[in-house]
DNA sequence: TATTTTATCTAACAACTGTTAGGTTGTCAA
DNA sequence: TTGACAACCTAACAGTTGTTAGATAAAATA
């Protein structure tokens, strides 16, 4: 991809994720970029296009991060009970959830989810509807393994997650994403995790 | 307050949130109201005071309602350990959570927190911190009662709230709040309820 | 009755919006 | 050398934006 139209891109992620995409003009973009607001329209159709390509992109990276973590799944290095899921968190975090691009693009859907149809079923599969899937197969695999009693993989699955989903809300998607803010989501995320694998 | 101000509030928090303040024009909200653009300015200093005007009314709303859920925590009618905490949900969810104007204020509360450092804290304050807070006396005072044996209400307070706060987000704050999204969650936040009470 | 106040209006402003037509370069294959 | 194309530009468009000045009419007050 020519680089004029990643720079478009990217400065098109950053406003939008902070004031909105209606409240951010083709001239805001430009602005940062440092091209005129026609050279825009030779990359992008309208400005609405700069925002779907931005969608399509989050579906790639997230589709491949889920993919990572199926993998990591089926085959588990140590099958201690929550060293078993380390690894897991650690793509799921640090990969996802606190990664500077995906981070954006969540807090970018979650502003336009409210105006925006498409936007809004793209926010609930990649909050909800996958994280919770995956996190059922996770207790399902540790329920064979025979670590877990409790077989309501779904009931845990939601127990699991949704915590750690606030903690997300509070710390990494209000404001901007410092080390500061994704050490206090590590600390209560870790916490919450090393409680909840005791608990089980 | 005078009637039209009223309509030019009512009008203004319908459109702000569903497309968030910057999307919405004096004219759009003109057209509901059936007033000149000029005559908004006869009630409002400009279009932000619209919104501090509506930040303000919800604040209004939300102490009430706190003070509300400390009175009913301080005289427990029945005072069977789940019984005992039913009355305190229903005010939290039927007169905040799924009240016509908190729901819209909380929806545009979440929309513009991005790029508002006061609504930023205003949305952290009465949907983390005060909820929060108050899950913790409840379970302190639960725990003095004898009735559970945990006593970190703190943690408590987080596993009890976490789930509610996803179960709002996805059923109650994502498009328009039909009786069927409010069945929805009333379902998934009661049993999720019923199934924490026997576990504590 | 005369005067002030309240609540609305018409009409316009300057700035900003997304978008387009058409011109100007530099690069590369024929 | 010529022509094609990519990547940018200048300049403008028609519409929208928040906001204001000043007029009008009804109601309240003196």
């Amino acid at each position: 991809m020519n680089e004029t139209k990643k720079e478009i891109l990217t400065a098109s992620l950053e406003l939008f994720s902070k004031k909105g995409y209606s409240a951010v003009s083709i001239r805001d973009i430009c602005k940062i970029v440092q091209i005129k607001e026609s050279s825009v329209y030779y990359h992008f159709k309208n400005k609405q296009a700069i925002l779907e390509e931005l969608l399509i992109q989050f579906e790639d990276i997230a589709t491949g991060m889920m993919q990572q973590l199926e993998e990591s799944l089926s085959k588990p290095v140590n099958p201690e009970k929550s060293n078993f899921y380390k690894g897991i968190c650690d793509i799921f975090f640090e990969e996802y959830l606190m990664d500077d691009f995906c981070n954006k693009m969540m807090r970018l859907l979650l502003i336009e989810q409210f105006h925006n149809d498409e936007v809004r079923k793209l926010y609930d599969l990649w909050m909800f509807e996958k994280p919770l899937d995956f996190q059922s197969k996770v207790f399902s695999a540790l329920a064979d393994m025979g670590y877990i009693k409790d077989r309501d993989s779904g009931y845990l699955a939601m127990k699991y997650y949704s915590p750690i989903y606030c903690f997300a809300q509070r710390w990494l998607f209000s404001g901007t994403l410092t080390e500061e803010c994704k050490e206090i989501f590590r600390v209560n995320a870790y916490q919450h995790i090393e409680k909840f694998f005791k608990e089980i």
